[in-house]
DNA sequence: AACCCGATTTACT
DNA sequence: GTAAATCGGGTTA
C-alpha cells in the first residue's frame, strides 16, 4: 500500500474531476503516534459559482482556506458540533469527503468515535472527522507535506454513482455527489433516482 | 420515514 | 436579531 502524499498537481482541477478521481484513494492521518487510513467512498463536489458552497458568496474568514492553493484542507464546523473536511481543487472550489472505509487504525477510530460498528466510524462526513480527530486545527493543512494528514494513490475507483447533493437546499439537483460502485460505508445508500406519487 | 434536538457560526435584515 | 446551516443521534411509528 503506497502511503505517500499525493502531489498539487492531483488537486489542481475543477472540483467535479477531482471529486470522481478521489474515490478509491487514501486518506492518511497521523495523531499521537497513530497512523489511521480510509479509502474515499464517497464525496461531493462544491464549486466556485455554485450556490451551494461556502464560496458562492466570495471569501470570509470562515472559508479563506477555500481560496487558498490546492491540495490544503478546508474544514469547517457544521451545525455547532461536527467538523467536515473538504480538499480544495481550483481556489474556490473544494471536495467535501462524505465517508471513507476504515482500513487501519480502526480501534483509535472507534474509542474516538464512541462506537463499535464498522460502517458508523467514518460513514457520514462529521464522524470521519470525529474518528480522524480533524478539528479547526486541521484548517488550511497542506495535504501534500505528509505531515498529519495527506491524500495517498490507493487504487481509483473506475467508475462512480452519481447523485444529488445531500443536506443542500440551493442547487439541490444537481448531480455532484459520487459514490464508489458497490461499497456498503456511505453515509446514504445512493439512490440514484427517487419515486415519487402522482 | 418523520420528526425532534443539540451546539455554534455565519450571513443576511 | 434571527434563520439557516455540506450533521448525527435518538425517538416514535
Amino acid at each position: 500500500m503506497n502511503l505517500r502524499p499525493l502531489a498539487r498537481r492531483f488537486y489542481g482541477r475543477d472540483a467535479v474531476t477531482l471529486a470522481r478521481d478521489l474515490l478509491g484513494r487514501l486518506v492518511v492521518r497521523e495523531l499521537d503516534g497513530a497512523r489511521l487510513v480510509g479509502r474515499v467512498v464517497e464525496a461531493e463536489a462544491y464549486a466556485r459559482d455554485d450556490p451551494a458552497s461556502h464560496a458562492y458568496r466570495g471569501p470570509t474568514r470562515r472559508n479563506a482556506s477555500m481560496f487558498g492553493p490546492p491540495g490544503h484542507a478546508y474544514v469547517y464546523v457544521s451545525h455547532g458540533i461536527h467538523h467536515c473536511l473538504n480538499v480544495v481543487a481550483r481556489p474556490g472550489s473544494a471536495v467535501l469527503i462524505r465517508a471513507l472505509e476504515p482500513l487501519e487504525g480502526l480501534d483509535d477510530m472507534r474509542r474516538r468515535r464512541g462506537v463499535e460498528a464498522v460502517t458508523s466510524l467514518c460513514s457520514g462526513p462529521g464522524r470521519l472527522c470525529q474518528a480522524l480527530g480533524i478539528t479547526l486545527a486541521d484548517d488550511g493543512a497542506d495535504l501534500t507535506d505528509g505531515e498529519r494528514l495527506w491524500v495517498a494513490p490507493g487504487r481509483p475507483a473506475r467508475d462512480a454513482l452519481v447523485t444529488a447533493r445531500i443536506g443542500i437546499t440551493a442547487a439541490a439537483e444537481v448531480p455532484w455527489r459520487f459514490v464508489a460502485p458497490g461499497t456498503t460505508f456511505a453515509s446514504r445508500p445512493p439512490a440514484i433516482r427517487r419515486r415519487r406519487r402522482a
